[in-house]
DNA sequence: AAAGTTAGTCAGAGGCTCTGACTAAAGACA
DNA sequence: TGTCTTTAGTCAGAGCCTCTGACTAACTTT
């Protein structure tokens, strides 16, 4: 599906993308947290300061919720999330990121935080910026979720 | 894993691409083209206009071969792509998209053009293509298959 | 000619995602 | 209040995807 210019923009965002996700992977790997998957963690990045419930998260993801709820069971039972009452609605319970999620996640950030350094060592400070706008307006069109 | 300006890179390339895809998919499944998955789809996208050996497909699309395999057979099912000789290697077989593969491609270009004509309005000509300009030479910092 | 490498397949296991059916709690409303 | 509808989540089952390990056949190197 090439486009009249090179690549097709979709196959153009995956492939950064995919280097990250590796990236960030293979650094919390190698600190000890092997034990997740892919899919998981996808779902795991979505998780609020406050928690959420299993249905924003599957919406968030787009999944169904009985596969977030899978997703979610193993995390849960790895120790990375917890799952508490929610409050003001007796059906649900909102998931929260536990300790040892707690522990991961710094280490995920600082990981991403490595790879953007790359990329701006590569881009330049000004088409980084312009990078992350543009992608932020894309966003604002086409993610319902977008704040 | 936010950064300190909104969110990372990582989420950001990826909720575009996941709408390139779902948009392209929903077009082709429009015309009657529904059998067949978007596995298959990341593997039938990599091949060249020349045919591909399977073990190409593997690495570009970063699966094991088996893997390939699996998705290449479904597809061959399908009529979408066949599998002829190498004449340069009696081991090896040549991936190439068949006929029903071949009416499906135009249908793909046509839906990616759209939704990149879509975000042309949004950013402007200029940003769309400093956006494709910025991630070609992402492409050639992350991608080893960067031509 | 022998040894090593590469292309691809077979077999088996586990993970992911879906549809459909269901329970329980909440909200709407007469 | 009591009923109807909607929403949160789970259970069950099926199919798809991906992997590791083991293997055959053909090519390459020595």
């Amino acid at each position: 599906m090439p486009s009249d210019n090179g690549l097709n923009l979709g196959l153009l965002l995956f492939i950064p993308y995919r280097a990250m996700e590796t990236r960030v992977f293979a650094a919390l790997a190698a600190a000890g947290f092997d034990d997740f998957t892919p899919a998981q963690a996808r779902v795991f990045q979505r998780i609020g300061p406050g928690g959420n419930r299993l249905t924003e998260l599957a919406e968030q993801a787009q999944i169904t919720k009985q596969s977030a709820g899978f997703l979610v069971d193993q995390l849960e039972r790895a120790g990375y999330v917890e799952r508490v009452p929610d409050p003001t609605d007796a059906r649900a319970r909102l998931i929260r990121i536990a300790e040892r999620g707690a522990r991961a996640v710094p280490l995920a950030a600082a990981a991403v935080a490595e790879v953007e350094a790359e990329w701006t060592a590569l881009l330049g400070d000004d088409r980084t910026d312009t990078l992350r706008d543009i992608l932020t307006e894309l966003r604002a069109h086409t993610d319902p979720w977008a704040e």
